[in-house]
DNA sequence: TTGACACGTAGGGAAACGCCTACCTATCGT
DNA sequence: ACGATAGGTAGGCGTTTCCCTACGTGTCAA
């Protein structure tokens, strides 16, 4: 039913754990496709760093390579991020409801009863 | 401007790397403000490493703690879940017109010409 | 007050992480 | 064919993570 394995969840969110990653992604995201020498220059790493961290992404399906001649151009793949999205939704009227003051009820309401 | 500094974002991304915290958090928002013991028997672990977990969630912003008696009430707090839900946002059109099929053109659009 | 209970903290150890310096392959230009 | 360029891989090394087993602290009940 759920087209994300608890493995798979789990590797977009250790993904998401690391600053310089989550920079990638944005990098990617204003910028456009880009070859890893044009990412690595926005970071004080050394580029085989830069090259594992794009494993990472690229194991967690957050980017895509195609190879253009001797570069290998990286893109954005947003479809992990919609389901962290889907992931975060249960959790929205946590926060919604605590806007309007209703948190406090709503958060004693299921706390009945246990041994 | 930013309500998030880099340092809580950073924390917040690294708790929800691990599945036992994502896992703890499911437990408060469907079973409401518990204490300890009632959320470590749920993992195969021993309590006091449940007590470190709870700590990285903490320090997070994620749960907040309430004595009562001789036991600590763990609650959700969700705010900086909205927060990951901002960080989410600019990339939401690349799922969505991806879905659209213009994904590869707004892809390609700002990667021009660079150095 | 004495024991039991709920929980945190200390300290240790295996594994993973994140960085580095070589080094290797593949492609392009001359 | 040759050097230069783009980038992945190997191996090392210090730090962090995540689990454990003690142990300490505060609270309740008898």
């Amino acid at each position: 039913m759920n087209g994300t394995s608890a493995a798979a969840e789990d590797r977009v969110f250790a993904a998401l754990a690391n600053a310089t990653r989550r920079e990638v992604l944005r990098l990617l995201r204003d910028g456009g496709p880009q070859p890893v020498q044009a990412l690595a220059d926005h970071f004080a790493m050394r580029r085989p760093s830069l090259s594992e961290h794009l494993k990472v992404l690229k194991d967690a399906g957050l980017v895509s390579e195609q190879r253009s001649g001797r570069q290998r151009i990286y893109r954005l793949e947003a479809a992990p991020l919609a389901e962290v999205q889907d992931w975060l939704h249960p959790y929205e009227r946590f926060w919604r409801d605590r806007m309007k003051g209703l948190g406090a009820l709503l958060d004693r309401m299921p706390d009945d009863d246990r041994p």
